[in-house]
DNA sequence: AAGGTGACCGGCC
DNA sequence: TGGCCGGCCACCT
């Protein structure tokens, strides 16, 4: 480890510890309060490290659709929509189900 | 050291 | 109307 916290990862897991319960957002949204609104795929990429935190709810981040597409990343192959279901968000197929209504603006909370 | 990849997004054909 | 391609930046081999 020897204290490798980037800045960049650290910005990241700082938006998404701040996302609240029952609540998801998009990897766009933070790459956008990050000041990389095109470079969702960097977000995407801390949430890969992000594996070994547990302040990060990677499982309440998904794509701009409300895609999980990243549960295959996860331990089983279930347990991200099993996680969000047992927020009160309705997942059917890996597509949450009133995305936009679940959907929270990340903020920099400073 | 350089090249390729990646849990995405948006625009263009 | 849908599918394809490029862009962005950091990490990995």
């Amino acid at each position: 480890m020897t204290d490798k916290n980037d800045n960049f990862f650290e910005r990241v897991y700082a938006v998404a510890r701040q996302i609240p319960y029952g609540k998801v957002t998009s990897y766009g949204a933070i790459a956008k309060v990050l000041g990389a609104t095109r470079s969702a795929r960097m977000v995407g990429w801390a949430m890969n490290a992000s594996h070994n935190l547990e302040d990060v709810p990677a499982h309440r981040v998904v794509n701009r659709i409300g895609l999980l597409t990243g549960k295959h990343h996860f331990d089983g192959t279930n347990l991200m929509q099993q996680l969000l279901e047992s927020e009160g968000i309705e997942v059917i197929d890996n597509q949450i189900i009133d995305f936009d209504k679940h959907f929270w603006i990340p903020e920099m909370d400073k």
